[in-house]
DNA sequence: GGTAAATGTTCTCTTACTGTTCTCTATGAG
DNA sequence: CTCATAGAGAACAGTAAGAGAACATTTACC
């Protein structure tokens, strides 16, 4: 899927990211790639972006993040992708050559419950959370460490990073989360909202994934993460 | 399913993506394969698209990926990965008005094992979905009557229905399906599609939700519908 | 033998990708 | 508001890569 500057360039990127948290610049991918014009980077950058590898802002400085990497580096096809874990099976009979899968009985294992606690609205920020309307169950695979809850998604400000309105969220408990995570997040002590989150120095934006929305920008103190998302499950 | 060409140069481009990460070009794969031109590669290309082993964009340079492999070296079901399903945690203490929910103890309830039949390219229509390369558990409560299997989605044609490439979706068996369901569609006893449905008179179109992909429309019996979507999951 | 699909080859044509230089503009800091 | 900076992108040149028509051969199968 990838050539070889554009593997170069993405890895460049991937690494920097999971070292200092931060995008590199132009600039530093032109050295980096051993380049003089910054403009090569800038190709490289759109079909990163055409291909489905990185996501980003225009015009902002260092507006971009890792959506995903080539398979060769982690998932591949043997192993099912890093996504949690599963369960070994033996199933799979003798399937006809065109025949859908057909697959053996469903056995049953052990599920987790999880109360949703309310809605939170993705778009304008409204309520809190606080109800606890029902539970689901959740694969375990899907819960890591800690504490976990749902949210009924309200709105449709994420649109675009594939959250819908109508759609569980699974948030788990945390204070922390970096940037370009998407958080529950409370600001002002008031209002709850479901958003990306952006570190610029001491402030905090707060940004939709829907072009119809602003970006909204705090100062140190005014927001707290609640929880950052970790799956999310729809229903049709 | 493949033909012996076919096959080896499906391996060729496993084997080389594994490797170096990057797909190897025409010419490259022609000499791989002794041959003298890179036609024949083209044809090969092509054939493995149609089939659904692998995923390419049209007139890139080395912009393809392997989305599944034969069943004949089908992928071996990994170990699976453990994971703490519990571990107790210090959080903060005085909580404000709006404080999160803080949950109960998660109590443990059943749930259902389901198998992950392979990957589904949503984009560039693939072909039969057989290999079961692990499985996932679902929450019962979305799985209504009948038989289930899940797929995990590649490309981003529906990407404008929220289902994002990663994405794992639960389908439900079936052979009927109404205007306006995202159906698995097999196209000609071939092709393998997760598109949404359209019913024109006797004539089917599938359609895709990404603007940058058209809407294929087929004449009575050669679409022919092999689940329909019920629930979507997502890891972050 | 007849037919259809798969192959092998040659050639041509077009487009993509890379490296570089320069210019222009949007953004954020002060 | 002004300035410095990072990002956007046009233009040029050379190389690499993909598309596909045309035709001959081979293979599997009825």
């Amino acid at each position: 899927m990838l050539t070889r500057k554009q593997y170069e360039l993405l890895m460049f990127i991937h690494e920097r990211l999971k070292e200092t948290g931060v995008p590199p610049s132009f600039d530093e991918m032109k050295d980096a790639l051993d380049l003089r014009s910054k403009s090569g980077i800038h190709r490289l950058i759109t079909a990163l972006e055409e291909r489905g590898f990185i996501r980003r802002l225009p015009n902002r400085a260092r507006a971009m993040e890792v959506v995903r990497l080539p398979d060769s580096i982690a998932p591949g096809l043997g192993a099912p992708r890093p996504r949690g874990s599963f369960s070994p099976e033996v199933i799979e009979g003798s399937l006809g050559k065109l025949e859908p899968p057909r697959p053996a009985p469903e056995p049953v294992v052990q599920g987790t419950e999880i109360p949703v606690m309310g809605r939170i609205a993705a778009g304008v920020p409204i309520e809190a959370i606080q109800t606890h309307s029902h539970s689901i169950s959740v694969p375990p695979e899907l819960l890591g460490k800690g504490e976990h809850y749902a949210l009924e998604v309200r709105g449709d400000s994420m649109i675009e990073a594939g959250i819908l309105d109508g759609d569980t969220v699974l948030i788990r408990r945390t204070d922390s989360a970096d940037s370009g995570d998407i958080v529950v997040a409370l600001v002002d002590e008031e209002e709850a909202t479901l958003k990306r989150l952006r570190k610029k120095g001491a402030s905090i934006a707060l940004e939709a994934a829907n072009p119809a929305y602003e970006t909204r920008i705090f100062g140190p103190g005014r927001v707290r993460v609640q929880g950052r998302l970790v799956a999310l499950f729809r229903q049709y």
